[in-house]
DNA sequence: ACTCTTATCGATACCAAATCTCAATAAGGA
DNA sequence: TCCTTATTGAGATTTGGTATCGATAAGAGT
Protein backbone atom coordinates (compact mmCIF):
# COMPACT_ATOMS: atom_id res chain seq x y z
CA UNK A 1 0.00 0.00 0.00
CA UNK A 2 1.98 2.84 -1.10
CA UNK A 3 1.92 6.48 0.69
CA UNK A 4 0.59 9.28 -1.06
CA UNK A 5 1.41 12.67 0.67
CA UNK A 6 -1.70 14.48 1.30
CA UNK A 7 -2.94 18.57 1.92
CA UNK A 8 -4.29 17.14 5.24
CA UNK A 9 -1.31 15.51 6.38
CA UNK A 10 0.95 18.50 6.25
CA UNK A 11 -1.57 20.62 8.13
CA UNK A 12 -1.15 18.15 10.91
CA UNK A 13 2.24 18.15 10.96
CA UNK A 14 2.34 22.12 10.54
CA UNK A 15 0.27 22.05 13.63
CA UNK A 16 2.42 19.57 15.64
CA UNK A 17 5.46 22.00 15.12
CA UNK A 18 3.34 25.26 16.43
CA UNK A 19 1.79 23.47 19.70
CA UNK A 20 3.65 22.09 22.29
CA UNK A 21 2.89 18.37 23.42
CA UNK A 22 -0.43 18.53 22.32
CA UNK A 23 -3.13 15.47 22.21
CA UNK A 24 -4.66 14.27 19.37
CA UNK A 25 -7.37 16.18 20.62
CA UNK A 26 -5.80 19.36 21.19
CA UNK A 27 -4.70 19.22 17.32
CA UNK A 28 -8.23 18.48 16.23
CA UNK A 29 -9.60 21.66 18.32
CA UNK A 30 -6.13 24.05 17.05
CA UNK A 31 -6.97 22.77 12.99
CA UNK A 32 -10.98 23.19 13.55
CA UNK A 33 -9.95 27.12 13.95
CA UNK A 34 -7.21 27.07 11.18
CA UNK A 35 -8.63 24.94 8.80
CA UNK A 36 -12.14 24.16 9.41
CA UNK A 37 -13.31 20.57 7.19
CA UNK A 38 -10.80 18.70 8.44
CA UNK A 39 -12.48 15.67 10.15
CA UNK A 40 -11.25 14.11 13.61
CA UNK A 41 -10.70 10.62 12.19
CA UNK A 42 -7.91 12.52 9.97
CA UNK A 43 -5.99 14.07 12.67
CA UNK A 44 -6.14 10.83 14.39
CA UNK A 45 -4.82 8.64 11.52
CA UNK A 46 -2.26 11.24 10.41
CA UNK A 47 -0.56 11.39 13.95
CA UNK A 48 -0.64 7.50 13.88
CA UNK A 49 1.14 7.74 10.25
CA UNK A 50 3.14 10.38 10.94
CA UNK A 51 4.02 8.86 13.80
CA UNK A 52 4.74 5.32 11.93
CA UNK A 53 6.82 7.59 9.15
CA UNK A 54 9.34 8.74 12.52
CA UNK A 55 8.37 12.12 11.59
CA UNK A 56 6.84 12.82 14.90
CA UNK A 57 6.71 10.85 18.05
CA UNK A 58 4.14 9.63 20.37
CA UNK A 59 4.27 10.26 23.90
CA UNK A 60 3.25 8.15 26.48
CA UNK A 61 3.09 8.94 30.23
CA UNK A 62 0.92 7.23 33.20
CA UNK A 63 -2.69 8.38 33.51
CA UNK A 64 -2.40 10.21 30.44
CA UNK A 65 -3.86 10.54 26.95
CA UNK A 66 -1.21 9.89 23.98
CA UNK A 67 0.53 13.54 23.70
CA UNK A 68 2.89 14.11 20.30
CA UNK A 69 5.90 15.54 20.07
CA UNK A 70 7.36 17.26 16.46
CA UNK A 71 10.53 17.22 18.22
CA UNK A 72 12.28 13.96 17.56
CA UNK A 73 16.02 13.79 18.34
CA UNK A 74 16.28 11.67 22.20
CA UNK A 75 15.19 14.14 24.51
CA UNK A 76 13.77 13.06 27.91
CA UNK A 77 10.84 14.35 29.63
CA UNK A 78 9.52 15.70 32.76
CA UNK A 79 6.01 15.49 33.91
CA UNK A 80 4.19 17.27 36.68
CA UNK A 81 2.39 14.96 38.78
CA UNK A 82 -0.09 17.34 39.74
CA UNK A 83 -0.99 20.17 36.58
CA UNK A 84 0.40 17.24 33.73
CA UNK A 85 3.04 19.80 32.19
CA UNK A 86 5.39 18.22 30.04
CA UNK A 87 8.80 19.82 30.41
CA UNK A 88 11.05 18.67 27.99
CA UNK A 89 15.05 17.71 29.17
CA UNK A 90 17.62 17.78 26.69
CA UNK A 91 20.18 16.32 29.17
CA UNK A 92 22.82 14.15 28.23
CA UNK A 93 22.21 10.98 30.14
CA UNK A 94 23.51 7.47 28.86
CA UNK A 95 22.04 4.50 31.02
CA UNK A 96 23.75 1.33 29.99
CA UNK A 97 21.72 -0.28 27.95
CA UNK A 98 21.39 -4.11 29.08
CA UNK A 99 23.10 -6.40 26.94
CA UNK A 100 23.95 -10.63 27.33
CA UNK A 101 20.16 -10.80 27.62
CA UNK A 102 17.35 -12.51 25.73
CA UNK A 103 16.26 -9.53 23.82
CA UNK A 104 17.72 -6.80 21.75
CA UNK A 105 17.02 -3.40 22.82
CA UNK A 106 15.94 -1.02 20.04
CA UNK A 107 15.15 2.08 22.05
CA UNK A 108 14.84 2.98 25.10
CA UNK A 109 12.87 5.63 27.03
CA UNK A 110 13.60 7.68 30.26
CA UNK A 111 10.73 9.72 32.33
CA UNK A 112 10.95 12.12 35.12
CA UNK A 113 7.90 13.16 37.22
CA UNK A 114 7.50 15.69 40.20
CA UNK A 115 6.65 18.93 40.41
CA UNK A 116 6.93 21.63 38.22
CA UNK A 117 7.56 25.23 40.46
CA UNK A 118 4.17 26.58 39.96
CA UNK A 119 2.82 23.09 41.38
CA UNK A 120 5.15 22.45 44.59
CA UNK A 121 3.80 25.03 46.94
CA UNK A 122 0.62 23.33 46.56
CA UNK A 123 -0.25 20.90 49.37
CA UNK A 124 -3.87 18.87 47.65
CA UNK A 125 -2.93 16.26 45.28
CA UNK B 1 -11.92 8.25 55.12
CA UNK B 2 -10.71 5.68 57.12
CA UNK B 3 -9.34 2.38 55.07
CA UNK B 4 -10.62 -0.87 55.59
CA UNK B 5 -9.10 -4.17 55.07
CA UNK B 6 -11.30 -6.30 52.58
CA UNK B 7 -11.13 -10.21 51.99
CA UNK B 8 -11.55 -9.09 48.26
CA UNK B 9 -8.34 -6.68 48.45
CA UNK B 10 -6.27 -9.39 49.98
CA UNK B 11 -7.83 -12.04 47.24
CA UNK B 12 -6.72 -8.96 44.37
CA UNK B 13 -3.28 -8.58 45.96
CA UNK B 14 -2.57 -12.25 45.80
CA UNK B 15 -3.91 -12.89 42.39
CA UNK B 16 -1.36 -10.12 41.40
CA UNK B 17 1.47 -12.00 43.26
CA UNK B 18 0.79 -14.95 41.46
CA UNK B 19 0.49 -13.46 37.58
CA UNK B 20 2.93 -11.61 35.84
CA UNK B 21 2.52 -8.12 34.89
CA UNK B 22 -1.20 -9.31 34.51
CA UNK B 23 -3.48 -6.25 33.21
CA UNK B 24 -6.39 -5.31 35.17
CA UNK B 25 -8.85 -7.82 33.07
CA UNK B 26 -6.28 -10.61 33.20
CA UNK B 27 -6.59 -10.52 37.02
CA UNK B 28 -10.45 -10.36 36.48
CA UNK B 29 -10.49 -13.41 34.32
CA UNK B 30 -8.12 -15.39 36.84
CA UNK B 31 -10.10 -14.74 39.32
CA UNK B 32 -13.43 -15.63 37.97
CA UNK B 33 -12.16 -18.81 38.07
CA UNK B 34 -10.54 -18.75 41.40
CA UNK B 35 -13.38 -16.82 43.39
CA UNK B 36 -15.92 -16.56 41.73
CA UNK B 37 -19.16 -13.73 42.32
CA UNK B 38 -15.83 -11.05 42.76
CA UNK B 39 -16.46 -8.20 40.55
CA UNK B 40 -15.26 -6.82 37.71
CA UNK B 41 -15.61 -2.88 39.57
CA UNK B 42 -14.14 -4.93 42.78
CA UNK B 43 -10.62 -5.87 40.61
CA UNK B 44 -10.24 -2.41 38.88
CA UNK B 45 -11.12 -0.75 42.08
CA UNK B 46 -8.56 -2.64 44.36
CA UNK B 47 -5.73 -2.39 41.88
CA UNK B 48 -6.34 1.21 42.01
CA UNK B 49 -6.54 1.24 45.69
CA UNK B 50 -3.65 -1.24 45.98
CA UNK B 51 -1.47 0.79 43.75
CA UNK B 52 -2.06 3.94 45.51
CA UNK B 53 -1.31 2.40 48.77
CA UNK B 54 2.64 1.34 47.32
CA UNK B 55 1.58 -2.61 47.81
CA UNK B 56 1.87 -2.55 43.90
CA UNK B 57 2.68 -0.78 41.09
CA UNK B 58 1.36 0.40 38.23
CA UNK B 59 2.60 0.38 34.42
CA UNK B 60 2.13 2.15 31.45
CA UNK B 61 3.71 1.08 28.35
CA UNK B 62 3.06 2.75 24.30
CA UNK B 63 -0.18 1.38 22.80
CA UNK B 64 -0.50 -1.02 26.00
CA UNK B 65 -3.12 -1.16 28.45
CA UNK B 66 -2.25 -0.75 31.97
CA UNK B 67 -0.16 -3.30 33.49
CA UNK B 68 0.54 -3.95 37.19
CA UNK B 69 3.15 -5.34 39.21
CA UNK B 70 3.33 -7.09 42.20
CA UNK B 71 7.16 -6.24 42.99
CA UNK B 72 7.56 -2.55 43.89
CA UNK B 73 11.51 -2.68 44.16
CA UNK B 74 12.88 0.54 41.88
CA UNK B 75 13.45 -2.52 38.54
CA UNK B 76 13.01 -1.50 35.29
CA UNK B 77 11.00 -3.06 32.41
CA UNK B 78 12.36 -4.46 28.55
CA UNK B 79 8.77 -4.23 26.53
CA UNK B 80 8.94 -6.34 22.90
CA UNK B 81 7.94 -4.14 20.23
CA UNK B 82 6.01 -7.02 18.89
CA UNK B 83 4.25 -9.94 20.92
CA UNK B 84 4.46 -7.37 23.71
CA UNK B 85 6.08 -9.40 26.54
CA UNK B 86 7.21 -7.54 29.78
CA UNK B 87 10.53 -8.75 30.96
CA UNK B 88 12.18 -7.09 34.26
CA UNK B 89 15.35 -5.71 34.84
CA UNK B 90 17.29 -6.18 37.91
CA UNK B 91 20.21 -3.67 36.43
CA UNK B 92 21.75 -1.38 38.38
CA UNK B 93 21.73 1.65 36.39
CA UNK B 94 21.29 5.30 37.80
CA UNK B 95 20.89 8.37 35.57
CA UNK B 96 21.96 11.05 36.70
CA UNK B 97 18.67 13.26 37.85
CA UNK B 98 18.47 16.63 36.52
CA UNK B 99 18.97 19.41 39.12
CA UNK B 100 18.64 23.24 39.40
CA UNK B 101 15.86 23.27 37.33
CA UNK B 102 12.18 24.92 37.60
CA UNK B 103 10.93 21.28 39.06
CA UNK B 104 11.41 18.62 41.64
CA UNK B 105 11.94 15.14 40.34
CA UNK B 106 10.03 12.73 42.76
CA UNK B 107 10.33 9.49 40.70
CA UNK B 108 11.95 8.13 37.46
CA UNK B 109 10.98 5.35 34.90
CA UNK B 110 13.53 3.80 32.38
CA UNK B 111 12.32 1.50 29.72
CA UNK B 112 13.40 -0.50 27.36
CA UNK B 113 12.05 -1.68 23.79
CA UNK B 114 13.51 -3.88 20.79
CA UNK B 115 12.58 -7.68 20.05
CA UNK B 116 12.31 -10.42 22.60
CA UNK B 117 14.22 -13.84 21.58
CA UNK B 118 11.38 -15.76 20.13
CA UNK B 119 10.69 -12.57 17.79
CA UNK B 120 13.90 -11.66 16.60
CA UNK B 121 14.07 -13.75 13.28
CA UNK B 122 10.39 -12.65 12.70
CA UNK B 123 10.14 -9.78 9.98
CA UNK B 124 6.46 -8.74 9.85
CA UNK B 125 5.37 -6.50 12.12
C1' DA C 1 -21.61 -9.67 71.53
C1' DC C 2 -24.65 -6.11 69.71
C1' DT C 3 -25.15 -1.69 67.35
C1' DC C 4 -24.10 1.80 64.20
C1' DT C 5 -21.58 4.25 60.86
C1' DT C 6 -19.89 4.07 56.48
C1' DA C 7 -16.21 1.91 53.42
C1' DT C 8 -16.66 -1.45 50.23
C1' DC C 9 -19.03 -4.62 47.21
C1' DG C 10 -21.23 -6.20 42.75
C1' DA C 11 -24.06 -5.16 38.83
C1' DT C 12 -24.68 -2.14 35.52
C1' DA C 13 -24.79 2.28 33.31
C1' DC C 14 -21.81 5.48 31.66
C1' DC C 15 -17.71 8.00 29.66
C1' DA C 16 -13.87 9.24 26.74
C1' DA C 17 -10.05 8.02 23.73
C1' DA C 18 -9.35 5.90 19.86
C1' DT C 19 -10.55 2.91 15.97
C1' DC C 20 -13.53 1.14 12.32
C1' DT C 21 -16.95 1.60 8.41
C1' DC C 22 -18.07 3.26 4.15
C1' DA C 23 -19.37 6.27 0.44
C1' DA C 24 -17.12 10.27 -1.61
C1' DT C 25 -12.88 12.43 -2.93
C1' DA C 26 -8.38 13.19 -4.75
C1' DA C 27 -3.25 11.72 -5.32
C1' DG C 28 -0.36 10.46 -8.75
C1' DG C 29 1.21 6.97 -12.13
C1' DA C 30 0.05 5.38 -16.86
C1' DT D 1 -7.00 12.87 -19.10
C1' DC D 2 -8.08 8.45 -17.18
C1' DC D 3 -7.89 4.91 -13.52
C1' DT D 4 -6.66 2.81 -9.55
C1' DT D 5 -6.89 3.12 -4.89
C1' DA D 6 -5.08 5.70 -0.71
C1' DT D 7 -7.23 9.01 1.90
C1' DT D 8 -10.93 11.74 3.63
C1' DG D 9 -14.93 13.08 6.77
C1' DA D 10 -19.04 11.79 9.28
C1' DG D 11 -20.67 8.89 12.29
C1' DA D 12 -21.00 4.32 14.53
C1' DT D 13 -18.43 1.20 17.33
C1' DT D 14 -15.06 -0.63 20.49
C1' DT D 15 -12.72 -0.65 24.69
C1' DG D 16 -10.41 0.39 29.04
C1' DG D 17 -11.79 2.30 32.82
C1' DT D 18 -14.97 5.02 36.08
C1' DA D 19 -19.40 6.50 38.39
C1' DT D 20 -23.83 5.22 40.42
C1' DC D 21 -26.42 3.02 43.78
C1' DG D 22 -28.71 -0.26 46.77
C1' DA D 23 -26.88 -4.09 49.49
C1' DT D 24 -23.25 -5.86 52.39
C1' DA D 25 -19.86 -6.11 55.91
C1' DA D 26 -15.59 -4.01 58.41
C1' DG D 27 -14.54 -2.52 62.71
C1' DA D 28 -14.95 1.04 66.37
C1' DG D 29 -17.74 2.13 70.35
C1' DT D 30 -20.67 0.55 73.98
Amino acid sequence: MKRRSTKQREIVYEALMRLYHPTAEEVYEYLRGEQPGIGRATVFRNLAVLAEEGRIVKLFFPDEVTHYDAITDGHYHFVCKRCSKIIDLHINVRPALPTDHDFEVESQEINFYGRCRECQQILQS
